[in-house]
DNA sequence: CTATAATTTATGTTTAAACATTAATTTTAC
DNA sequence: GTAAAATTAATGTTTAAACATAAATTATAG
């Protein structure tokens, strides 16, 4: 589940982001009945991602650091190389995340390292450092509560979950 | 699919708005197996979510208006009366969020108004102003296209989906 | 070789999440 | 009735998303 990790909460989209500023379904089915199946689908989507990632941060809280700052200690260890800013936001996925500043955060927090790549001086090398290690090290006994947090499901429910997302996002 | 509209984009989020600085599923399933089936239902989440609402926001770019801001308008239109800050807060369902703030961008954009309560002097009743509906209007013009971006399911498949989000939040 | 284009990082801005604290007001407990 | 507690809105701070732009460096075209 350290995947999860890899938020963006969220701000934005819906972030998340809140990741969270959305109302409760609960609350709206309690106020209208829906236009539709899909508008369910849709309000379901950010409340059950809102519902993970309250649970997800939690866990983060406890390790002081946020998913964002989570997610490229992690690409960054399994690159096991030094990666340029650019080599970082690519696996992050996010066209235009604020890269840069989330490494300084964590040059700041001594987790990572920052030098000059030698061969191309526009780019800079970011390495992990032995504190960014043990800090990931740390997370990973978290796998199993994050694992827990899909546990009202069953292995068959999960996999028919996992086709239904695929589908949703099918051709496109 | 207006529902949508109240998401926290995250910021972040996930966020996330996040809510997009996420890996997408494609590049994940490349990098490595996932752990499990419930793994992956998370990085579905995140992965789809973030989809979804990159979506939701090419909507409301159209019509110059962040998702949160769009959520606070819709609320006080469903209320049809003045609401106080704590009152959109409340009915937002995020705990912590920047009612206030958000409120205040608003009135710059002469969408709402804020009074000061006669009855309860530290109370504001915010209002949606004349501009302000009009805009909603505009924007209940999309419903169709927002309910497209599930077009890949069928209204059983929708069905399902929305079973198996309710049951992974169930008695939690 | 030099001027132009492309690439990469850093930085600036607005919006917002998620916390905390403060100030004004109202409620309550005595 | 007054002091303490509770409520509400506003404000402050850090982190980050999502855009834009600038500056440094490298690649390319002529």
């Amino acid at each position: 589940m350290k995947v999860v990790c890899q938020h963006a909460i969220v701000g934005r989209l819906f972030l998340p982001c809140s990741i969270s500023n959305i109302m409760g379904l609960e609350q709206h089915i309690h106020q209208t009945n829906f236009r539709n199946e899909y508008q369910k689908v849709a309000i379901n989507l950010i409340y059950t991602y809102n519902w993970m990632y309250e649970r997800m941060k939690g866990i983060f809280d406890k390790e002081d650091i946020t998913p964002q700052q989570f997610n490229i200690l992690r690409i960054l260890r399994g690159a096991g190389k030094p990666l340029s800013t650019l080599q970082i936001r690519q696996r992050m996925l996010d066209k235009m995340s604020d890269t840069s500043r989330i490494v300084d955060r964590l040059v700041v927090k001594a987790l990572v390292q920052k030098n000059t790549c030698v061969n191309d001086k526009r780019l800079v090398d970011v390495s992990i450092m032995a504190a960014g290690k043990k800090l990931l090290e740390k997370i990973d006994k978290y796998n199993a509560e994050m694992d827990a947090i899909f546990n009202n499901l069953s292995d068959t429910e999960a996999k028919s979950l996992n086709k239904l997302f695929d589908k949703i996002r099918d051709g496109n």
